[in-house]
DNA sequence: GTGGGTGCAAACTATTTGCACGCAC
DNA sequence: GTGCGTGCAAATAGTTTGCACCCAC
């Protein structure tokens, strides 16, 4: 893979942050290096450097897809009111790939945790409506 | 909640699959009964029985929805070939819930187990490439 | 009879892609 | 110099929505 400026903006970008921003947000951040990157190129590489395991593309709910540049395994929660994606400190279990492999048969490779619930913030503004 | 022929049919013919189908795949499962069924009424069918907890809205990967008419919790396993999900037998684990919300201050409500890996099928068609 | 539900089509959101040009190698 | 990567814009995929009509209550 070629080492271009608009790939390393992205990835030096990416590594800054500890949210799990969405394309269109490393779009964002990237523009202010690099003012005339298009999002098709953003989106191209985010798709290449999870294929070559760079990074790590979330496997969540929600219609955006959203990219991590920490790409060891970890769990993940998600906030129902304003979307927002924060990282766990919980251990991975890898055992349970083993049991999933032992149930059915499949080759498995690997699992994505990922808990819902309300953010602090969220709480507040709704006022504990949410109890 | 009214009770119409199409919201009847889209809960019958879901409950009827093990799979974890798509709006469009409920669409043509429904089409058979109901021709003139439109997708917008799939959608907001699947849509509002989620919301009302009668049905289940998977939080995986893919860029397309899929449901599921067993709306207890339960872990899946997605083929990275052919899309397909599955349901596992692995026991749920609600202790996680309350390690999760310990650890960051959110009221966490749920989570979901994803598994990621080959089937059989998938396996075979490839040739075992993917050992 | 009334209002929520439906069919249809258009709109919308997120993502992907074709193409001519540019730059990393 | 070659061809992968880029910018741009158009195309696509999936989902949502406005509206007039329908039918469950």
């Amino acid at each position: 893979m070629r080492k271009t400026r608009q790939r390393s903006a992205i990835l030096e970008e990416l590594r800054k942050v500890k949210t799990h921003p969405t394309a269109e947000e490393v779009h964002e951040m990237v523009r202010r290096r690099l003012p005339r990157i298009s999002l098709g190129t953003v989106y191209r590489n985010l798709e290449a450097l999870s294929a070559a395991g760079t990074i790590r593309k979330l496997a969540t709910a929600g219609s955006r897809k959203r990219f991590d540049a920490d790409s060891r395994n970890h769990y993940h929660l998600r906030c129902v009111g304003c979307g927002r994606v924060v990282d766990l400190e919980l251990s991975v279990e890898e055992r349970l790939n083993e049991e999933a492999a032992r149930s059915t048969g499949y080759r498995v490779l690997g699992h994505e945790l990922e808990f819902q619930g309300w953010c602090p913030d969220c709480l507040d503004a709704a006022g504990e409506e949410h109890e």
